[in-house]
DNA sequence: CTCTCAATTGAGAATTATTATCAATATTAG
DNA sequence: CTAATATTGATAATAATTCTCAATTGAGAG
């Protein structure tokens, strides 16, 4: 676990603790996911993911702890038009995204003018801006090799 | 009917033709709600608005329809995280968005570093960019000058 | 105009990811 | 350890959207 994860981690139990909340074992190894992985879970993933380690978990668990984690806030929802959700944990506030259309990956783009275009939109129309959602759909340089079929965003529907 | 509105029915109507596809009264007056409205009506609005001329119209025709205009590529939708969706019959391409949290509005602004940025994240990232989906949320200027009146200052609970 | 037939509609059933319920169980403070 | 209370897993409920299908309609041909 590297110590990025383990600060992460380190910060969501704080989270719990100071709610008054219990860290169970199953809370634990949802949370340690979110904050290890980097490629965007969803709830249905963590899930299978955990099954092997705690054969009974439910999904109610999963979905249950990663609402609590995110109204924590300290993981983001990324909610794609398909009706499905994928999760970071690693960086709990809002941030852009690239998604490949083709194998579904997710990456965490740097990009430098987001501000500034925030800034022009408030002023363009007058809002007090709160938050955004900047999403990239296209298709990453190995699916682009490889010339695969596209692929969901969700597993199964 | 506006100019514009009157030119966004005549392409949806002629891509409609030009699939094989008929015309019905049903089609005709959701294609024109979406031609004309700048408020971005949902499915469920749109069948309510259109109860009062079409008394037994099913809001299966209306989710049907909205589908058909935007497979057609007349129209885009705005897919929330509750699950509803939204949708722009003037603008059919992808274009960024401003949600006031407090009333549901929606508003389409101008940002002329739009195309910029969606340059910086292909080269960022050496992914081949398709689409996007940029929302900003907020409050609109009708809203926060409400909330001042109504709610001065912070009271204690 | 009439005919013909595929397309479309409305009603109701089905789908399905997520959420709510609740008795049993596990965690935490003391 | 014990008590108090939070959490879990199983299960039922939810609800927006989609599907099914018999009846109806649009639109081109004649
Ligand atoms: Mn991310
Ligand atoms: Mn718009
Ligand atoms: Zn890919
Ligand atoms: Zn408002």
């Amino acid at each position: 676990m590297s110590a990025t994860a383990r600060k992460r981690l380190d910060a969501m139990a704080a989270k719990l603790k100071a709610s008054g909340l219990k860290l169970t074992p199953q809370r634990l190894a949802i949370m340690r996911l979110l904050a290890e992985s980097e490629d965007h879970p969803g709830a249905d993933g963590i899930w299978r993911r955990l099954k092997r380690r705690f054969p009974g978990i439910s999904p109610a668990t999963v979905y249950r702890t990663v609402q609590l984690v995110k109204s924590l806030g300290e993981a983001c929802e990324i909610a794609f038009a398909d009706g499905g959700s994928r999760y970071d944990g690693r960086k709990p506030y809002p941030h852009p995204h690239i998604v490949c259309l083709a194998c579904g990956r997710i990456i965490d783009p740097e990009l430098g003018s987001l501000g500034d275009m925030t800034r022009e939109a408030a002023a363009a129309s007058g809002f007090e801006i709160k938050t955004f959602r900047l999403d990239f759909f296209g298709t990453c340089p190995e699916c682009s090799k490889n010339k695969t079929k596209t692929m969901p965003t969700r597993r199964k529907k």
